[in-house]
DNA sequence: AATCGTCTGCTTTTT
DNA sequence: GCAGACGATT
């Protein structure tokens, strides 16, 4: 029976909610309850008759398709809520190409390249290509490869630049190694639906009622999927907000939305616009901020809540002050008001902002917790097993052939894998098969041969254990990491007793959450690996369950969308910074602006803005200048507040309630 | 093979 | 001002 009630949504949400087919374009703005609606239309279709299993809906992050998920499930049967296609548009893909790669000459077992691994590959194939005098950035050519592959270029044959080469070679190797990389999951799915008719009806029958959500940070590829898979029925319906668009440095193309018409003609169209989060205050600087950008859908966001108090902003002579200032006022109020730390957050530009910030609240004694920042899965110990385990499910990927061939270290020299290298390209094959081929082996020493031969024969034996059905891969795993020795291998190589263990832990860790995944799923070892490569989160959410942090918040503008506090502060907005300086010279002004106004309309009650007049930069004092976009709020809702006077004023806003907690913790309960 | 020292060059980071 | 990369050194 469902548990979910159309009355409970506002008049536009329910339109959206409950306009089922055709093209749907539901411009959601910030705190709009988009989640809510996105998640009551598809218990309504379901309601109408609608086969669980039709419903596509596709995310940007793991967090986000997790959170639908669960809402669903309290909304609709449980049979039913499974039966939902939830999933990002990577792991949509990777689902299609596991099924079908095959048609475009790859093999099904193949790997899935990271960041680092593509990096790794960029370097060695510069290395190998360019002249002498010739120089070329890995990261930019990777940016550059990114981008090419996202626009849908090739490689050029002839008359040849050096970044050309190095794309072209750069596809034909990861292709040799039986791999792709993130945008290929893209790419080769698009290229897969386009090429094959039979494959595109498959998919097309299996989703026939398609969403996506934050749809203004979807790319050229993304829209090409969508567009592929909605052709003949039209039923589209996709959720976003241009004015959220920040991503557009990663790809992502705001005309997507913008022109939605254009690529699906004649949508019904519904704006939210009611705000369930903010003050009218904050909302009034976000819609006087955004109103300055040119290429927009008009919006106004607004609230049933009064204006609640003023956005503040504050000047500080410099940065070590804006910090002391931050940290201390949120001490202040939370002993004031007991506003709990955790409806507190500090929101910067840049990751470096935070060290400041870190300082102060460690001073003071703050519990805090920074987003973001370094993954858990940039751990060696975590890389090498995945590596291994990798390898057994393909040894063709030479990445992670390249990781684990001598660590431990077994007699195969960083001279002897060049060699292996340099035989492999010739050949125009994987490293592996030239570590397997006799000819190549004869071209080495006796007792590196022999060497080659023993590891091959190890990686050969363990394939086959983890081939055969009903045998338990986290068992099988641990006997290949106990074989290898590794954990002696960390003994030799980490500085401190403490050290080794801890990574010996996080080696446990991950063949717990294998023996896991073993229970609850079929997919055996290939699945595992797959979810882990595409969910990098999932680590940092487990700590955040452990530890369930009450705790101020330190964040990125860019990470901090989606969220919401209580009381939000936005440091640093300096010309050049916010803006920063980057944006001005490349012309992307309108983002940074976009921006700021994520960062404004994540605040619940207050915002506090601020700037320097000093910066330490590069290692020296600079002096700065308030953002131009500070101009731009609307000056009813702003309040210039003096730094000193704020310092030497013990408590400003909510004084009543403070006086309320003074009595009762004087009384005592 | 590991470690030390110097050089460089500075956003944002869903997958 | 500092991290990360890379090459010279033992």
């Amino acid at each position: 029976m469902a548990r979910f009630r159309l009355s409970d949504l506002n008049d536009a949400q329910r339109i959206a909610a409950t306009t089922t087919d055709g093209p749907l374009l539901i411009l959601a703005g910030a705190g709009t309850g988009k989640t809510r609606v996105i998640t009551m239309r598809v218990a309504y279709l379901i309601a109408q008759g609608v086969d669980p299993a039709h419903i596509l809906a596709v995310t940007f992050t793991n967090k986000a398709a997790a959170e639908m998920r669960e809402r669903l499930g309290k909304m609709i049967d449980a049979a039913d809520a499974k039966k939902v296609t939830m999933s990002t548009f990577h792991a949509l893909c990777l689902r299609i190409l596991r099924a079908g790669i095959d048609r475009l000459g790859y093999k099904n077992n193949f790997s899935i390249y990271d960041e680092g691994d593509q990096l790794g590959l960029i370097k060695k194939i510069i290395t190998r290509t360019a002249a002498r005098d010739e120089k070329l950035d890995p990261n930019i050519a990777k940016a550059s490869i990114s981008k090419a592959k996202n626009n849908g270029w090739s490689p050029p044959h002839d008359g040849e630049t050096l970044a050309g080469a190095v794309f072209r070679r750069y596809r034909d190797e990861l292709k040799t190694a039986n791999a792709v990389d993130f945008d290929d999951l893209l790419l080769l799915t698009v290229q897969l639906l386009n090429e094959h008719p039979d494959v595109r009806q498959r998919w097309r029958e299996r989703f026939r009622y398609l969403m996506v959500d934050e749809f203004q940070d979807t790319n050229r590829l993304q829209l090409e999927l969508v567009r592929l898979l909605a052709d003949e029925r039209q039923n589209i319906a996709v959720v976003g907000d241009d004015d959220q668009s920040i991503y557009g440095w990663r790809g992502a193309e705001v005309s997507n939305i913008l022109e939605f018409e254009h690529h699906f003609p004649n949508p019904t169209v519904v704006k939210l616009e009611e705000n369930y989060r903010s003050t009218n205050a904050i909302l009034g600087t976000a819609n006087s901020l955004i109103k300055h950008n040119p290429r927009r859908r008009p919006k106004r966001l607004w609230s049933s809540r009064g204006d609640g108090e003023k956005v503040r902003l504050i000047e500080s002579p410099n940065d070590r002050e804006e910090g002391q200032f931050v940290a201390e006022e949120i001490h202040r109020r939370h002993m004031d008001t007991e506003e709990p730390w955790e409806g507190f957050a500090v929101l910067f530009r840049m990751n470096a902002q935070s060290r400041i910030l870190e300082e102060n609240l460690r001073r003071l004694q703050i519990p805090y917790r920074i987003v973001g920042g370094k993954s858990f899965f940039d751990r060696r110990e975590v890389k090498d097993l995945i590596a291994y385990m990798s390898v057994l499910v393909n040894p063709e990927a030479d990445a992670n052939l390249l990781r684990i061939i001598n660590t431990p270290a077994r007699g195969i020299s960083a001279a002897t894998v060049e060699t292996a290298l340099q035989w492999s390209v010739r050949q125009k094959c994987s490293l592996w098969e030239a570590l397997r081929s006799a000819q190549f082996v004869a071209s080495v020493s006796a007792r590196t041969g022999a060497s080659i031969n023993a590891f091959v024969e190890l990686i050969d034996s363990y394939q086959i254990k983890i081939a055969e059905p009903l045998t338990e891969p986290s068992a099988i795993v641990t006997k290949l990491i106990a074989e290898i020795e590794y954990a002696t291998e960390l003994r030799r190589s980490c500085k401190t007793a403490e050290e080794a263990s801890a990574r010996e832990g996080n080696i446990g860790d991950m063949l717990r959450d294998l023996a896991a995944f073993a229970q609850r799923s079929t997919k055996g070892l290939p699945g595992f690996l797959d979810e882990i490569l595409l969910d990098q989160e999932r680590e940092e959410e487990k700590q955040e369950d452990i530890e369930k942090k009450k705790a101020v918040t330190l964040i990125t503008m860019h990470a901090a969308k989606g969220l919401e506090f209580r009381h939000v502060y936005l440091i640093g907005l300096e010309e050049g910074l916010l803006p920063h300086e980057r944006s001005k010279s490349e012309g992307t002004i309108d983002e940074e602006r976009r921006l700021l106004y994520v960062g404004i309309t994540r605040a619940r009650r207050t915002l506090t803005l601020s700037y320097c007049r000093d910066r330490l930069k590069f290692g020296s004092v600079s002096p700065c200048h308030p953002s131009s976009f500070i101009k731009e709020l609307a000056p009813e809702f702003l309040e210039r507040v003096d730094l000193k006077k704020l310092l030497a004023t013990p408590v400003t806003e909510v004084t009543g309630k403070s006086r309320f907690a003074q009595m009762r913790a004087a009384i005592g309960g």
